[in-house]
DNA sequence: CTTGACCTTGAACTCAACTCTAAGGTTTAT
DNA sequence: ATAAACCTTAGAGTTGAGTTCAAGGTCAAG
């Protein structure tokens, strides 16, 4: 049986973090000793290494509850649900990535066409470019 | 002199931002009517469209704020200044993008091996991978 | 028997960028 | 004259993932 911050210590988190995770309903502490502290076995570090590398693999908290749920009663769930939250969660990274391709590409551009000088920037190409109705943004 | 709910419309934004933005010092009214409505002019109008540009190429309310100060008095002010924020937003941007490509890659590989079928989730690769010491994540 | 490292709690705070609510005043159209 | 469509304010709530705080209890070592 670990306390908290050996469990923390080991998977490279606070101690905050798992009391956190706990609030949220992802990870109770095994038993509490007579004084009350938290205590692990091993079965609840595997949990929390499964919740590390959900998170590491870009799920939320709210998705590695779904997760949990379904890895804690496998029998009565699909590979259906699961690969369903794995490809929802894909849509949204690649939509994210999208998004900031574009910003990415549009402040190039601008970095770009800046001299970067030390001179004013009365004549600054990206405050131009900002201002103008023709930003190329 | 236009009301806040018109520049709203026109820059497609809600009087609550506007009323936000100016809370945050990005846009002032340029007067307020007897009544205490807030009286926009053309040259609030075009900083508004200043702030929502930069926005669109990915500059947070904080970096706007600053772009505004050199904006406003572009003469005490230097192109490098300028380009020097849009290499640093720039620099952050990349940064978020190579995280979320990761993620990206991993979630690929985990959906790309799960059947996705209707049967039970007791052998599906993803739970196993995520519980795995060896997860290819 | 006390010091220091550990643990407990609840609640508040952080960041970003809004959004919403309540309770009211103003303007415009019919 | 009254309803619809505006506008005002201060302040609280939202989302996500924690972090920080205050005030205190516990445990091992010297
Ligand atoms: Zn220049
Ligand atoms: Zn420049
Ligand atoms: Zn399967
Ligand atoms: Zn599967």
């Amino acid at each position: 049986m670990y306390k908290i911050g050996h469990i923390a210590k080991q998977l490279n988190v606070s101690t905050d973090t798992l009391r956190y995770y706990e609030r949220q309903g992802l990870l109770q502490a095994s038993v509490r000793s007579p004084a009350g502290y938290r205590l692990y076995d091993d079965s609840a570090l595997e949990q929390m290494r499964f919740i590390v590398r959900a998170k590491a693999v870009g799920f939320s908290l709210r998705d590695i509850q779904e997760l949990l749920t379904i890895k804690i009663d496998k029998h009565n769930h699909s590979c259906e649900e699961v690969k369903s939250l794995t490809l929802q969660k894909l849509t949204q990274t690649r939509q994210r990535i999208e998004e900031l391709l574009k910003f990415e590409r549009s402040l190039s551009v601008l970095a770009e066409r800046c001299c970067g000088g030390e001179e004013s920037a009365d004549d600054c190409s990206i405050l131009t470019a900002l201002e103008d109705v023709d930003g190329s943004a």
